[in-house]
DNA sequence: CGCATTTCAGAGTGACTGACATTT
DNA sequence: CAAATGTCAGTCACTCTGAAATGC
């Protein structure tokens, strides 16, 4: 049974159909690259972003991945229960709680950077840096576009 | 607490984080333009691929979505609870069965078409045409050389 | 008190696998 | 039999609101 994918108007181009599907493309190539270390994308993004942060709290993860607290607070408690981080509370300012990489956390970090480096450079295999430049230029100008929450 | 947002790798380009930056905006920005009409960005596309393809199956529409019939099953459940599409069986052809949208569902359908180009064109309103139509080029190519599956 | 942080409880969407029945 | 279709059941990740307790 053929159709027009999902495009809901075919006379116009749907910037937000390739968007969709670029996206969605490279998150199950990701998931797929990912698959033997356990962590599903997200988790992955999570990791990397504790990585680079150091005892980074909850309240701060959430701000950086646009989630409420609450969300966040649910994958670091799958993350924490799955020996990926440990949480200490912060000793000098009470409320405040560390979240920092176990080992194991940091070698599925490192594997996960790579799999993220492995399927971009996929991605960006038929494009010249110039493209490339220019692609993340455009979508950084879309994304400033719709930046009011 | 500051930090370098989610990018894993502060010297590179990062286009998947800024590709994944922008597609996020983009859905959150259509679900609280389609706040009022009760349905979700995902049902929303589901609703338009209808619109555009009469009598479709289950199978037919999860192929062109991505994702697995049980997935697509999951909503047509809940689109059909909620009134916005009727499901009868193909008189002719036995097990198939033909979605189609309810009076309610062509309304939201339609509501939901100005939305998505409401906010498609809120998101390319800083750019020429030269770049939209680049940027889904660019989009498409990237995709294509995700194809992979 | 106001504000930020953390947490629990509940709900919902959307995705998956597995299993099964039916139809062509 | 094989292939496609639809369905049920269960699981899981992720997101949200609401409410509460704690600390600065």
């Amino acid at each position: 049974m053929s159709m027009r994918k999902m495009d809901p108007s075919s006379g116009e181009v749907w910037i937000g159909y390739s968007l969709k599907i670029a996206q969605h493309r490279l998150r199950q190539r990701l998931e797929a690259e990912l698959a033997e270390t356990g962590v599903s994308a997200a988790q992955n993004a999570v990791l990397l972003a504790i990585g680079n942060n150091p005892q980074i709290s909850n309240a701060s993860l959430a701000r950086a991945a646009f989630v409420t607290p609450q969300s966040m607070q649910g994958m670091l408690v799958t993350l924490e229960r799955d020996g990926f981080i440990v949480r200490t509370p912060h000793p000098e300012h009470g409320r405040i709680i560390m979240t920092e990489l176990t080992e194991k956390g940091r070698a599925v970090a490192q594997a996960g950077t790579i799999a993220a480096e492995t399927v971009e450079r996929q991605m960006l295999a038929g494009l010249t840096s110039e493209e490339v430049k220019l692609l993340g230029d455009l979508l950084r100008r879309c994304a400033d576009a719709l930046e009011g929450d």
